[in-house]
DNA sequence: CGAGTTCATCGTGAAATGACGATAAAGCCT
DNA sequence: AGGCTTTATCGTCATTTCACGATGAACTCG
């Protein structure tokens, strides 16, 4: 097997059309989940963190941000549960990085009004 | 004077280009500041509101909402707070109607990331 | 003036959020 | 195996948010 991938974690890049409406019932409260997964100043400095750096990060950000490191945690797994970021366990660490797909839905659905 | 203005309360549009940064500390908590104000279904429901009707609505919102009428000027405050909605008085109603200069910067602040 | 609207604000209680330290789980290295 | 590192989860506490009814302020109209 080809063991030599330094941090393959994020998704080659999904391309395909998001065919969901940006309007109605489903869509409000798509984005008022996904707004509010990023209302939070110190999520939004892990999602820029993680659209600098291609290669994913993951115990750095903690190194980052002042904040305790069950905190950052908590934080991350907003993230994840909003499906904003992905991740993935890699020996003994955890590798994240953004779900490209997902953002651009946030886009779309702020884009929709 | 021209007292013949049905719902004069939005402003003519502003077209003039936002020179702030849509990086660093600044931009994150202003982003983070905005997504918070809709990250809630019932503001997301507002703003959409507001959108469709080019004219401002007012005490409409509590007819289509079903929250009391209390609760959603608690919502409006949100919004306004956050700069997202502009809110006019209007003899003894309030005339709302978005801002879209702010929520210009909101999708530039997303798009940066 | 006085009654009736319309909306904002106050006070309150239940629930969610944010932060932390402590602890547990899982993997690496010698 | 044993120790070390890395991360997730738990428990806790303080603060904030959300929703409501009640009250108050401002305006219109008869």
């Amino acid at each position: 097997m080809n063991s030599d991938d330094p941090a393959v974690c994020c998704p080659p890049a999904d391309d395909r059309p998001d065919l969901r409406p940006v309007e109605g019932d489903e869509a409000d409260h798509e984005l008022a989940a996904l707004a509010k997964a990023v209302g939070h100043p110190a999520r939004v400095q892990i999602l820029r963190l993680l659209s600098r750096r291609a290669s994913c990060v993951c115990g750095e950000i903690v190194d980052v941000l002042p904040l305790a490191q069950s905190t950052v945690s908590q934080h991350l797994k907003v993230l994840k549960d909003a499906g904003l970021v992905r991740g993935e366990i890699d020996g003994p660490r955890t590798c994240y990085c953004l779900d490209p797909r997902t953002m651009r839905r946030f886009k779309a659905l702020l884009g929709g009004l």
